[in-house]
DNA sequence: GCAAGATGATTCAAATTCAGACCATTTAGA
DNA sequence: TCTAAATGGTCTGAATTTGAATCATCTTGC
């Protein structure tokens, strides 16, 4: 047991060592391995993480297609962010719009074939990279608890 | 290496369920988390994380100052983003440049009394967003185990 | 049926980030 | 000592991101 607490733990106290610890391995970890992510998808397939999110979302959505904002919501980004993103993804080939029939406001962003293709492209890559980087350094049981624990951290913060 | 493998866990497979889902949860927290800490800073101090960040190094640094590119190293940003996120700290009075004797390449970026009063400023709602979103959802155990796993991640990358 | 408000998406300018070129030292080696 | 390579920082132009404003289309409540 580290250093008794007298008092308890109210919001904006510093943090205590192991918490500490934790939050900055959280964070550092964090930006490492996202490094390592965008430098074997630029590499590989010229895709930044953002990009390449955004073809996997559709890859594992109905008919390949998602309306932009619910895109949007999947991938994390902002909505302006996202229209961005994906004028260079259909620049590219790899995504195409179209206009949806029922809400004329929406617009269907489309993975095209070679958009597809482009995703087996770098696959590979990015599971070594993913297995090399994190799941490889931790044992089973640690996998088991970290994807609790962050789902739950995740969940809470989805709700909001 | 035998090419016949067929279900071995070799780089490049496919992540189980598992893996996947800790995969998942580390990258939607880091988004999520990251996400709010980037508005509570905005809106109580005006900084951004990485600037944050620049100004917490600075603090615990030994007479409050580091060279550019051990400020690079420690807050994980390229040197060309630090020139940038200093001298913007520098026009908000912040952080201070001088020169240094010994090597006349290098330069100090010192925390400014006005620097230390921004973090003072701002901390309190960092510590309640740190807790909030990431601390207060973990039970001890996991805080523990967390942090041991991904410090062992982190390091491994930082040693490349 | 219709005005007010919500929603879906894009646009714009400003701010930030990136990668690489560049310049000035410093360090190592012959 | 001289020179080539390494290091520390900055600068530049292009790419990306941000946040607010805008536009068009639904939805709701009356």
């Amino acid at each position: 047991m580290p250093t008794r607490i007298t008092h308890v733990n109210d919001a904006g106290d510093a943090l205590e060592p192991h918490e500490l610890r934790a939050w900055m391995a959280f964070l550092a970890a964090g930006h490492l391995v996202d490094h390592e992510i965008e430098r074997q998808l630029k590499r590989d397939g010229g895709l930044s993480h953002a990009e390449f999110e955004v073809l996997v979302k559709l890859r594992s959505a109905p008919e390949r297609r998602l309306r932009m904002s619910d895109l949007a919501r999947e991938v994390m980004v902002s909505k302006s962010r996202l229209t961005y993103q994906v004028t260079q993804l259909e620049r590219a080939g790899f995504v195409k719009r179209s206009g949806c029939a029922t809400d004329r406001r929406s617009v269907w962003a489309e993975l095209t074939d070679d958009g597809a293709a482009a995703l087996d492209r770098v696959r590979p890559g990015h599971r070594r990279v993913v297995r090399e980087t994190l799941i490889d350094v931790l044992t089973p049981a640690e996998i088991e608890l970290l994807g609790d624990a962050l789902s739950r951290v995740a969940d809470r913060l989805r709700g909001r």
